[in-house]
DNA sequence: AAGTGGTCTAGACCACTCC
DNA sequence: GAGTGGTCTAGACCACTTG
């Protein structure tokens, strides 16, 4: 009945309530009949309030790693153990990959600066011809490569020179590093597409295979465009598999 | 000032916050700097609770509907209205066909009770050569075929006769009204694919057409296998736009 | 300094499921 | 009836942005 919860970092409580739970789960610690302690039950044993053991709740349950009844109680989600992947809370394919349990790394294909096309000067509302960066990159899978990525963002956003391994970290990271840009939301468009010679060959598909391909649009928390990107997922190696909960 | 909060329905006061608030989002009424009220005066104008205020406004900012930042304010996301899509609130072809804007259409391909596949008896969990019921069918907006969908349930589940039209409804209401099963979450595959003979002539499409792919398992609140399916979008005529609000 | 959203508490009542 | 999760309130303090 001691609190067991990590010391203060800072962190609201409601998070660290969430990630112990979270650990526990994982841990099997809840398998016998994946019975969760009541909130009631959990208030006491953490020292917190009913309102933050629910948020910490109902974050779990909307990842849909419990399910909870009312008048019965909160179990674990067995089925989503492990296998989970919500694509709300992946912003990072490195976290996608090491989620399925394997190695990840951030390998550079190609890193240019030239003027925008108009499609990506239409995306990232700058002038016709603004100069960007543009980076192509192969995220591989225990040595595997599972995703094409081609980001392209304008140069007139770099605010102080970045060196070369910079790019080989999720771009999020580079945007604050480097911009001084948070993101905050993204709109992608999910769509199926027939592999072409390079993205066959960096993928090591065979050309016209059916592939998934994701246009996305990062946007800051002033809701100006920052970066936009094209993704190909080599779905043989990466499953993308969601979970959805009834809300 | 007054509380403009519809009428109570027994809805949860929060639900009617929420859905409130965005029907005014939607008829553009914070549309001139795009900043909504705070919550100390929506709690005030409504008559609630700041708690309260905080669930709703807590729904949409998870929606992208809204952008939230602390010591500012709150404000419109404009980017996501009306083309706004999001994969997990979307559990109904129909909804997501009319958030569109177009008509939707439910049409029966084919209706069978047969043994269960090796595959489907494994997805249901149920045994080898169970009898099942299949339906395809194939969803229109305004007219045009943009979902081809192949369901199977194991027939057992069913507790009454159904008539004919039942099926021209979203399934889930069909579990609901036919079955007595209550869904609760689902695991959906999302992966690429060509258009078979089957596939390209019903949505209208060459055969070989990259097509968007989604298999999906809906399982009941304990935690047992209602259904699965395989769809097909029809890319061309309804895009697959998610949004994204950072957690 | 004032106002905003972010977090947390304590307490209450309800609807529901189980025994 | 006892216990569970679902909802709502009132109040407090904090971190942050803006003027």
């Amino acid at each position: 009945m001691k609190t067991d919860l990590p010391i203060d970092r800072h962190e609201p409580v409601a998070k660290r309530v969430r990630d112990l739970i979270r650990t526990r789960i994982n841990a099997g610690e809840y398998s016998l009949n994946g019975r969760l302690p009541s909130e009631a039950q959990l208030c006491v044993s953490l020292g917190v309030s009913r309102a933050t053991v629910r948020t910490a709740l109902e974050a779990l349950a909307s990842e849909g790693l419990i399910t909870r009844r009312q008048g019965d109680g909160t179990y674990v989600n067995r089925r989503a153990i492990g296998v989970m992947t919500r694509f709300e809370a992946n912003w990072e394919f490195t976290s996608l990959i090491e989620g399925s349990g394997r190695k990840a790394l951030i390998e550079i294909l190609c890193e240019e600066r030239r003027p925008a096309s108009p499609k990506e000067a239409s995306l990232l509302e700058v002038p016709k011809l603004e100069e960007v960066l543009a980076i192509r990159r192969v995220f591989k899978a225990d040595g595997l490569p599972v995703i094409y990525t081609s980001d392209v963002l304008p140069t007139a956003m770099l605010t102080e020179p970045y060196p070369p391994e910079a790019l080989s970290q999720p771009l999020l990271n580079f945007l604050e590093a480097y911009c001084g840009q948070h993101h905050l939301f993204n709109i992608a468009d999910v769509s199926a597409a027939l592999a072409d010679r390079e993205v066959a060959e960096v993928l090591d598909l065979p050309r016209g295979a059916p592939i998934l391909r994701l246009d996305e649009v990062i946007y800051s928390s002033d809701d100006r465009p920052l970066l936009c990107a094209v993704n190909f997922y080599n779905e043989k190696a990466l499953r993308l598999r969601l979970v959805r909960a009834r809300t």
